[in-house]
DNA sequence: ACTGTACCCTGTAGGC
DNA sequence: TGCCTACAGGGTACAG
């Protein structure tokens, strides 16, 4: 579901509620979800005090007072909700079963300031674990990692040697978390059309041998980066059942230009084309053949 | 190296 | 109404 935009959103929502709390209560209701859960998940979680709340890729990070770091991913269909003691939602937009079922509220923090927080996720492709905060950089699920797309390291050269030898398709390259760490389906869909890139083509054929990027890498960065920028501060899209942590939707699928699209026209002006959908590497791409060259 | 396929699991939308 | 299929934002393993 959530791709860094809707992961950031996340973030944000559970950053005043969580940093500078203690879990005094955590309730773990399954032994696993995409894998189980750590040994000892919950005692090595309570009376810990969160001391920030970072973003990774599509990770959430919680720095504790242990000196470990709860990492959190949310999957396709993972959710936070956030309540107070009582049940009831912070907010009154809790509309349309923004909660979830029940039977999915797979983990249940209760937070000294009052807040429960609870996470919900019918597919359980999501995951929680522990790592030690001094070599996080180093544990298996973080190393690999390539940039942050909203960071200072994200330019045309990076982004220009790294496809330099890559004869797979552009599309799936894009979605590499080695190389850009937080992309996902919809956001590479939508900047590839934005910056009227095809999918199809090799991702070498992108860069320059020089290693100084010409006109079309940088054009993908800035397209990448507005893209992403546009929809966190829209709060993330909503397809489906993603929510926001008070149980909102996010605003950004109305502004999905070729997601979703397939059969409707282009939307650029001159463009006479039809959005299409094809599958890559076992996901559908949607673009535009007349303007994404 | 790269692609396609299957898989993890449940919910939902659409066709009949 | 139900039953069936296809598909879904993520990621990994494996065969070719």
């Amino acid at each position: 579901m959530p791709e860094l935009p809707e992961v950031e959103t996340v973030r944000r929502g559970l950053e005043p509620v969580l940093v500078g709390s203690r879990f005094q209560e955590v309730e773990q209701r399954r032994e696993g979800l995409r894998f189980p859960f750590p040994k000892q998940f919950v005692r090595r979680l309570v009376g810990m005090e969160v001391t920030r709340l970072e973003r990774r890729a599509k990770y959430l990070l919680a720095y504790l007072t242990s000196g470990e770091v709860l990492a959190m991913h949310l999957g396709m269909s993972g959710r936070f909700l956030i309540e107070d003691r009582q049940g009831a939602s912070k907010s009154d937009r809790f509309a349309n079963g923004g909660g979830g079922d029940p039977r999915h509220d797979h983990v249940i923090f209760r937070m000294s300031n009052g807040a429960v927080i609870r996470y919900n996720d019918a597919r359980r492709f999501g995951f929680m674990t522990l790592a030690s905060g001094a070599t996080l950089d180093q544990h298996k699920l973080f190393r690999g990692l390539g940039v942050e797309p909203l960071s200072e390291a994200f330019t045309p050269e990076y982004l220009n040697s790294a496809a330099r030898n890559k004869s797979q398709s552009l599309k799936s390259f894009l979605m590499d978390q080695k190389i850009i760490a937080g992309l996902g389906n919809i956001y590479v869909c939508e900047s590839l059309y934005q910056a009227g890139l095809s999918p199809r083509r090799k991702a070498s054929t992108l860069a320059t041998a020089s290693g100084r990027p010409g006109k079309r890498v940088p054009k993908l960065v800035s397209a990448i980066v507005s893209v992403l920028e546009n929809a966190v501060r829209a709060g993330g899209s909503t397809l489906r059942d993603h929510r926001q942590t008070d149980g909102s939707l996010g605003y950004f699928q109305h502004c999905f230009a070729v997601y979703g699209r397939a059969g409707l026209a282009c939307q650029k002006k001159a463009c006479q084309g039809t959005v299409q959908r094809i599958v890559q590497n076992g996901r559908s791409t949607f673009f535009c053949p007349r303007c994404q060259k």
